[in-house]
DNA sequence: GCATTTTTTGACGCCCCGTCAATAATTGAC
DNA sequence: GTCAATTATTGACGGGGCGTCAAAAAATGC
């Protein structure tokens, strides 16, 4: 049942280095620069070879999407486990958030790519799906936090926001402010120098006025949220610092 | 100096013209259905002469993008004007951008197209001067209005975090629902029924955290937004229809 | 070793972009 | 009204990408 065959397994490998090679092109060169004939000649194979891995290059897009958030996913999961309160676990899936978008800023790109309604309409039902999961995966990730604190007291019921809008309120914020971060070159010009800071900061007074128990001060929130990122993070500060 | 030859004028009307055919294109059928060749047949000019007006389809696009958010800027400006609370006047722009999402989708959703880096990358920097000042003129909109509350005592100063990092939280929760609701398809999947309340009762909470007087209860909050709505967009339609 | 199946190939037809020399229209001087 | 100069329009063209498919090559199996 697991049987793979040495061919098929060779058909694998290369389905991984088309987007070896397309990525680097998507990436430094946009989504025009991306050509089959390209990808083809890069790899010396001919352009119906690439063809058979993926019927249009919308395709190629949406499975770097997939990896993207397979990875997002996957640290997503690293942030949630471990022993600490939910609290502190949903904090460190914030800095994973941030962590993602700034050492992984490639793989971020690609996920707003994705969104894109020319790539997202031309691609195939089944890699949708697989990004529709992933996605509700990682929500279902904060959400299990967030009953978690529910049912131990941490955090209170509120009248009129059930966990999951809680959620959603979570995610528009640390979304809307990384899409706004990346996109908006007003930002600088209108007085939001440290965007991060003022997302972090957002993120405390958010989970404060939700009453999640026990309440952090900023600067207590800021100093945990150090700590978590060079805890779970150590090479960050120095990404950082390569990506300006 | 505001002399206008008839000559200049045909050939403004015809910018125009060239946008109200290329619109419908874009919205119903992308970006890629968007070609300068199409765009000619339809108005029954040569392809030379499209190319007189526009350099490249991604200057169509922004060209289409600065309409909407002029209006966008028109909808903010009248929502801040008037002699109520800035508070209220606050909460009528959050009504205002509900407004524009919902009942100017293809506006929206040209916004969303310009952001893309493909579009954006290609076109002029006197067009994207254009929509980086509208951007930063309906930021200022709402930071005068923080700026007038700081004033008159209704908004508390707050350590840690400037009027622009106000502005900043508000946007980005905004716009983080807007966008996701527009492109997740797992929100519903997730238990989000209703994002719209669910983000008005999160800015509730935002403004209510910040201090901001007079304090508001969901249900007032939800029932002002309800009036400023009816009240500022009685017929959905009819302004919808003005601009067209 | 040979027939069958699978995979690879790249030329092909189609379409789009953006250009530009040729053509048409307009202007304004006389 | 005429005509030369200026300005605007045209559409054929070169370059290039997309996706296809019949033919060639390789792999398989008997």
């Amino acid at each position: 049942m697991v049987e793979i065959t040495r061919k098929q397994r060779e058909i694998q490998q290369r389905t991984q280095d088309i987007l070896r090679v397309a990525k680097p092109i998507l990436l430094s060169e946009g989504f025009q620069a991306l050509t089959m004939d390209r990808v083809a000649a890069s790899m010396q194979y001919a352009k119906g070879t690439i063809y058979n891995h993926f019927p249009n290059k919308e395709e190629i897009v949406l499975a770097l999407a997939i990896e993207a958030m397979r990875l997002r996913h996957k640290l997503f999961d690293k942030a949630a486990a471990g022993q600490r309160s939910a609290r502190i676990r949903l904090m460190t899936i914030g800095v994973a958030c941030e962590f993602y978008t700034q050492s992984c800023p490639e793989e971020f790109q690609v996920e707003q790519w994705m969104r894109n309604s020319n790539i997202w309409g031309k691609s195939s039902p089944d890699r949708q799906a697989v990004i529709r999961e992933c996605e509700a995966g990682c929500m279902q990730i904060v959400a299990s936090l967030v009953r978690e604190s529910l049912a131990q007291g941490d955090l209170p019921a509120i009248e009129h926001l059930s966990p999951e809008e809680m959620v959603f309120g979570l995610w528009a914020i640390t979304f809307g402010s990384q899409i706004l971060t990346a996109s908006s070159p007003s930002l600088h010009s209108i007085g939001i120098f440290d965007p991060i800071r003022s997302t972090r900061i957002h993120c405390c007074r958010l989970l404060n006025g939700f009453g999640w128990q026990p309440l952090h001060s900023i600067d207590e929130y800021l100093g945990t949220v150090e700590q978590i990122s060079a805890e779970f993070y150590p090479q960050f500060k120095q990404i950082q610092r390569e990506h300006r």
